[in-house]
DNA sequence: GTGGTCTAGACCACA
DNA sequence: GTGGTCTAGACCACT
C-alpha cells in the first residue's frame, strides 16, 4: 500500500525548519500507528512537489528517518516504513520517555513537587 | 549582594547556542528564587572569563534577559536581578505552562490517554 | 515581492547606534504601510553592503524586529514582513501614543497649558 | 539664596544615565522658573552625597549646564544659576521647539494629518 | 571599573 | 544562496 500526502496530512509552518517538521510528523504518524508497517511513502520528488518545498528538504528528512531505521529505502522501488515492529515500539517509548523527562526536569527546576505537578496536569482540558 | 559564578553554577554544552544556555539557566535560577531580587550578577567580562566564552556571548544573554525585564543593566554599575517580584512570578507561570503544554501535546500525538500519562509520571523516580 | 534598498531609503547618522536606526526606520516604514505585508526584505548581507555596515549590525536590527514579530526570519529563505496586520496596527498605535505622551510631558514640565501647546502646533508649517 | 536638594527634588531612575537625569531636571526647573535667577546650587559634593551618587556624576551634569551657560561656576564661591534671563528664555523656547518638532515628525512619519494629531492631543487627560 | 556598539572574519544550519 | 552563532579586538558611554 502506498501512502499519499493526504494520509500524512503534513502541516508546515514556514518559521521552523521544514525538514524537521516533515521528519517529526512522519515519526509521530508511525509511532501513533497511523501508518501500516511496510507501507510505501511518496517519493522525495512527489512529496516535495505536493508540499511545495525543495526536494533537498524532503531528502534530508528521509535520510534522518533512514538513519533511525524508521524507514527503508530500496533502490529502484521506493521508500517504505520499516516492518520491524520492535523498532516502532522502541521509538514510541523513547518519545514518551523524553517527554516525561523534559517535563519532570522543568518541574524540578522550578521546585514544583510531584503531586503539585500532577494536579496541574489534571486541571488542564486535555 | 553580589552573586558569584558558583552560585549560578552554569553548565555549558557546546552542542547548543551558548548565549541561550546562559540565558535559560539564569532565568531558571531566578524563577526558582535561588537568587535574591536586586542581587548583582557577575560582570560581563568576569562571567565570560569564568565560562571561557567571549564577552559578547555573555552580553547577548544579559541583553535578552534585560529585554524581558528579568534583569536590569546599569552602565557603569553592573547588572542586577529585577526587584519586581511580579515579573518573576509571571516568568515562573509561563515556564510551567509551557512545560505542561509541551507534555500534553506529545502525549496526544502519541495517542496516550490522560490517566495513562499521569501513571507514567507517577511511576518515575522524581 | 522583494523590497529593495531604495524603497526603504535608509538614512544613517553615525552619532546614533546604527542597528537602532535601521530598526526604527524599517518599523516606521511598516507602520506607515509603505511596505506590503509578507514582502521580502533585502538579505542581511545585501543590505549590509548597500549601507556599508557590517552584516552583524543589520542582523541585530532584523533580530529585534523579529522578536517584536514585525518581521519573520526564515533561515535559508530570507526575511519577510509579518502578514499579521493586527501586529502592525498595534505598533502604529504604540508609536502614536508614545509621541503624545512625550509631547504632553514636556509641555507640562515647561508649564505650558494645553491650549497654548495646541496653538504652537497649529502655527508650525506641517 | 541657596537652593537645597528638596527644592530641586530630583528623582533618579537607576536604569537611565544619572548625569543626564540631573542635568535635565535642573534645566527643566530653570526653564519652568522654579528657581530664581542667581540662586546658588548645592556644591557638587553636597548634592552627590544627598543623591548617593558619585561626585563625578554630578560634576558632569554641572559641566554641561555650564557649557550651555545655564549655570555659572565661580571659583571659591560655588555654582549659581545664570542671571541672564534671555538665556533662560532661549532654553525654554528651544525645549518647546524640540518637543514640537519631535511630535510633528513622528506624526508625519506615521502619516497622521495635522487635525487628526491635534484631536488625539485633545482627547487625552492632560 | 561597568555595559554598549561595531567590525572582520570564521564556521554552522537550512533550502 | 539564506539566516545564526561565536570570537577577537577596537572604541565609546557612564560611574
Amino acid at each position: 500500500m502506498t501512502i499519499n500526502e493526504e494520509t500524512l496530512n503534513l502541516q508546515l509552518d514556514l518559521s521552523k525548519p521544514l525538514y524537521e517538521q516533515i521528519l517529526y510528523q512522519i515519526r509521530y504518524a508511525v509511532a501513533r500507528k497511523d501508518i501500516a508497517l511496510g507501507s510505501r511513502l511518496p517519493s522525495v520528488r512527489e512529496l516535495a512537489q505536493q508540499l511545495r518545498v525543495n526536494p533537498n528538504t524532503v531528502m534530508r528528512a528521509y535520510q534522518e528517518l533512514n538513519r533511525d531505521e524508521i524507514i527503508e529505502t530500496r533502490r529502484g522501488q521506493g521508500t517504505f516504513i520499516t516492518t520491524k515492529s520492535h523498532k516502532i515500539q522502541h521509538i514510541r517509548n523513547n518519545m514518551a520517555a523524553e517527554a516525561i523527562k523534559s517535563f519532570t526536569d522543568t518541574m524540578k527546576e522550578l521546585g514544583i513537587e510531584r503531586q503539585a505537578a500532577i494536579s496541574l496536569l489534571e486541571e488542564g482540558e486535555w
